[in-house]
DNA sequence: CGTATATGGATAC
DNA sequence: TATCCCTATACGT
């Protein structure tokens, strides 16, 4: 679940259930007792998310920063799950299952996050330039360079597979042979899709939608075409394209025999 | 019951 | 590049 849009969508929900209140905190699982003690009954203040980060801030200055990973998620409460961090008020409970980090931290600390992050397209502060400087610059493939966070924040594996889908760029494209109309184009595309995620909580990519709908990511087929989808090892995560839709930049040759 | 998979990232070599 | 961490769920035996 979790790219950009699931983090700016749980702190509007966070602000909207909980700022202003005094909140109280638990740790069932035991691996947040000792914040969650410290929190428990003071106020929560605000809720942001930065990029796949979201920020608890709480009264004191107190921050707890919270990162989903792979597979870490708010359920409603009270669940009997593995739950490192449970915030409850009357009406309602939310349990932060599996998050791959859940810690209080300091303003600064919050700032180092922060600037470790390439700009977020959700966030109207974002300076698409400092993307584009990154990439033009660069000779890794493009497929890459949008799942790295300092260069781009929010972007995932579903939204990196769709809009280099959508825009017939190969993921294996060197970032310095992107041209600067097709990275406008797809900074402009993941503006609006990550906004539509934020709307729907789930990544639709195709107009005429319908849920998980998508072009290419998870797909047996190309959606576009109706061409066979390949599918490899890219750094550890699957990387998707269409052979037909998406051309390498140059064909690979055999190297000749020496 | 085991095993594979999941939209991520830090750290060690 | 490899390994490890975080937890639930789907599916095969």
């Amino acid at each position: 679940m979790p790219e950009g849009h699931t983090l700016h969508r749980l702190a509007l929900e966070h602000r909207a259930a909980l700022a202003g209140r005094r909140i109280a905190v638990s740790s069932p699982q035991g691996r947040f007792e000792e914040a969650a003690a410290l929190l428990s009954g003071t106020r929560f203040e605000d809720a942001e998310a930065y990029g796949k980060h979201l920020f608890h801030w709480w009264a004191g200055e107190r921050i707890v920063h919270v990162h989903l990973g792979l597979y870490g998620k708010f359920v409603p409460g009270p669940t009997g799950l593995q739950v490192r961090m449970r915030l409850a008020r009357r009406g309602y409970v939310t349990d932060l299952i599996g998050a791959t980090r859940c810690a209080l931290v300091t303003p600064a600390d919050r700032d180092a996050v922060i600037a470790r992050l390439g700009p977020d397209p959700l966030r109207s502060d974002a300076e698409p330039e400092q993307a584009w400087a990154r990439i033009t610059r660069s000779k890794a493939p493009i497929g890459k360079l949008l799942m790295d966070q300092r260069v781009l924040a929010g972007v995932g594996n579903v939204f990196r597979a769709e809009v280099l889908h959508v825009h017939r760029i190969h993921p294996d494209v060197p970032g310095l042979r992107i041209g600067r109309d097709q990275f406008d184009a797809m900074w402009a595309w993941l503006v609006a899709a990550l906004q539509r995620g934020v709307a729907e909580g789930t990544i639709t990519t195709r107009p005429d939608g319908g849920d998980l709908a998508r072009w290419i990511y998870k797909q047996e087929a190309c959606q576009a075409c109706g061409g066979p989808v390949r599918r490899w090892d890219m750094a550890g995560r699957w990387a998707y394209a269409c052979e037909s839709c998406q051309r390498e930049p140059r064909a690979r040759r055999p190297r000749p025999a020496s």
